[in-house]
DNA sequence: TTAGTAATGTTATATTATTGCAATAGGAGA
DNA sequence: TCTCCTATTGCAATAATATAACATTACTAA
């Protein structure tokens, strides 16, 4: 994260509050359902994650970490945020190097983002609802996918409309 | 580049001498056509990008660079690959936080990475031949792309073969 | 020639991520 | 309960990736 942004999605209204205690607690039955464990560390970096409603960086999150009275070296940041991406609560956006609460976890999908330069939000969409056929490119070329990156960086609607004055 | 492989695309035949030699000769053409500088730096990480034949990382092209005897601190590759990639002679791949010479420069066009993650060969397709249809999601999401990330991470041909034993 | 711009050289430092090992916690079976 | 086993956490060090800032040089156009 080179720079630092006051708000993302500070036009949407939202909740974030309330959103994340109820994403918190699907993902807390979610764990207990499949026998994982939802360690206080897992449970406060998503936490982070979900109140942030965008990506942010593993340091920055280990500040969050520190501020919660957490240990806060790197391994402990990451060790979480393996956790949350492996089990599909979050996801790393490469292209920024940083990670965003999922939007809709529990349920096998692959993702894709758009990120705005502008403001710094980042949406996430199913990628098959995008119009990206996977299936097309693996029989073309005989590539056997087992993961994807697909992000989109551009101008969000808002900042596009703000762009226009 | 955590792990360092010996000799990516080792099943394919190829050589690559005399390719990276023609792609270097068009690349100094076109630069010559459209008045950009194609200077000893960026020309010799082009020529290492072309024989490596792969995605490498920015250090390991220092190293290169200094056994060729330039100046080799962080800043010099950085910029030369900003050079190479701002005129699409090379991409980066974000996943590996590595760069790989573009397949085919000069056209224009949205490149799209299918990685192995056992021999770390990286082949670049065109987007909008491998099913990705991006003016869909713009136009359902309101959101103006102007740049996009598509890397697929599995296994290639050869790699699924051997697998397979 | 000279002034302006682009490119390079160099030092330092920021940012992102991992390794390795010790300490601890929690569960399964004797 | 005890003990073993495994997963998790704590912690120190360091690796890997990337940029900032500024001096110097080279090229280019008036």
């Amino acid at each position: 994260m080179p720079k630092a942004k006051t708000n993302a999605n500070s036009n949407q209204k939202h909740d974030n509050k309330s959103c994340s205690k109820s994403a918190l607690q699907a993902a807390e039955k979610h764990c207990i359902n499949k026998n994982i464990k939802f360690t206080p560390i897992r449970r406060k970096v998503l936490e982070i994650l979900l109140q942030e409603h965008r990506a942010i960086g593993a340091y920055a999150i280990l500040e969050h970490l520190r501020e919660a009275g957490f240990s806060s070296q790197p391994p402990v940041a990451y060790r979480a945020l393996d956790f949350l991406v492996e089990h599909g609560f979050a996801h790393k956006v490469e292209r920024l190097n940083a990670f965003v609460a999922c939007t809709h976890p529990g349920s096998e999908h692959t993702p894709a983002f758009m990120i705005c330069r502008q403001c710094d939000a980042v949406a996430e969409t199913e990628t098959k609802s995008s119009g990206f056929d996977l299936s097309k490119m693996e029989k073309s070329s005989g590539f056997k996918i087992e993961q994807t990156v697909i992000e989109a960086e551009g101008l969000c609607n808002s900042c596009a409309e703000i762009e226009k004055l």
